[in-house]
DNA sequence: AGCAATTATTTGTGATCACAAATTCCTGTC
DNA sequence: GACAGGAATTTGTGATCACAAATAATTGCT
């Protein structure tokens, strides 16, 4: 079918992917326009597969779409971000409880080695490296315990937040985030395989890594108004991370 | 633009509420495969919108896309429908709860007029109307908590379970559903503005409801080898209810 | 200069088409 | 009759195009 040699994914996935891997690691800003013609031209395809990959990020409402039909990355506004916020307690917590009878040490290993490379990056000041790893963390714990339920719902309400998060990283928020100390708490009721405790613990995670900017001056002067996208839409595909 | 009207919504748009109707109503079949061509023949439409609208329903897992491209409707599996259920909780559960400062008398004489109406339904037997006041109960209660982020999650569970639900709806099955006794419950934490009466009753709803038919026989002898669909899209274009 | 009206451009929409992969149907063989 | 092999059909994919709505740019007037 139109010009993929087997084995390669179709245009329009892999598209798809390397879009939301720009909006998880937070290179689109709230407010921006994205049109479907200027992505296009960008990654040098036809409009056809932009436009499907563009309806499915809107339909995991990473970005939305206007009443004239125009895509654009979602402004947070405080309630929103409180009930991801919520929705992401929710979610995790469930997703984390249900992780803990196929928990194993090799598993948590990995974790710890995990926690480790993010406290690298925060202090190397990498955000990137940061969001990758942190993401990376979260969702090694959350796919032990199977679900292909709960897996997409999480994803969708990550990447609602992402957009956001890129100002937490930026300047004066990053001194404010010790988020690794939660993961240690993680780390801890993982090895005495403690549900409740985990429960809590992922928990107080979200609740003290984004839910501390609800009170803050997040909503700093925005650089949202600038011009269409050519935000850096890296091309690279690999398997989701 | 296309050869829309000013104020019609875009064709795509009306196929995407078409076809979620239908598998809200139980229409699909799980396992039935869904093809562009097929759905574009019915509407008497071009190919181009089914797609999108497909791959949208896709998005929101109400569908599944095999490694071929080909879109069909998930069977479902004693492990999803048990994550199923378990998503319903959490993220029903804090919906309801978000609801309760919202919620007013008129609101609750509402869902008391819709819990009527659903008793109504299951003494006619009427498996259609009992989904679409089902529903309504449902999302009426969760709508007052404001939610641009909890509905669409929720929205995209039920769908996910809607397939299978036409099977507790016919024959045998439907003796032992008495689901509007649970919702009596959430309506009375919900006089008494309870929001942790209402937390369990909503958990109950959900459990007993679906619940029991995770340990009964409900994998039947398939009808879903049935041939392509046609399963009468019902065109019909009101907002989502 | 400030603002409204008009023109030009951009942009989404949906149809059509060519192509190749996947599926189905038919046939021939054992 | 069951099954493998091959032709015919179906189906998804992605490009291109015409069109109209929406946005941006320009012009003209006060």
């Amino acid at each position: 079918m139109g010009s993929s040699r087997p084995g390669t994914q179709s245009l329009q996935s892999r598209t798809y992917r390397a879009l939301r891997r720009s909006i998880l690691d937070g290179d689109f800003v709230p407010g921006r326009a994205v049109t479907i013609r200027g992505i296009a031209e960008d990654l040098g395809i036809s409009p056809t597969s932009v436009r499907e990959a563009l309806r499915r990020l809107v339909a995991e409402r990473a970005l939305i779409l206007s009443a004239t039909g125009r895509v654009s990355v979602p402004v947070m506004t405080r309630e929103k971000l409180a009930e991801l916020v919520n929705a992401r307690i929710c979610l995790e917590r469930q997703a984390a409880i249900d992780a803990v009878p196929g928990i194993t040490d090799r598993v948590v290993s990995r974790l710890v080695r995990l926690n480790r490379a993010i406290d690298r990056a925060i202090e190397a000041g990498d955000h990137r490296r940061y969001l990758v790893t942190h993401r990376d963390f979260h969702f090694t714990l959350y796919r032990v315990g199977g679900g292909e339920v709960f897996l997409p719902l999480i994803e969708s309400v990550w990447l609602q937040i992402s957009p956001f998060l890129r100002y937490t990283l930026s300047g004066e928020h990053r001194s404010r985030y010790s988020t690794s100390d939660r993961h240690v708490e993680i780390i801890e009721a993982l090895e005495r395989r403690d549900a409740t405790a985990l429960g809590f613990a992922v928990e107080a995670d979200i609740r003290h890594g984004i839910g501390a900017l609800i009170e803050s001056d997040w909503n700093r002067p925005d650089d949202a108004a600038a011009g269409p996208n050519t935000a850096g839409i890296r091309t690279a595909d690999r398997e989701s991370g």
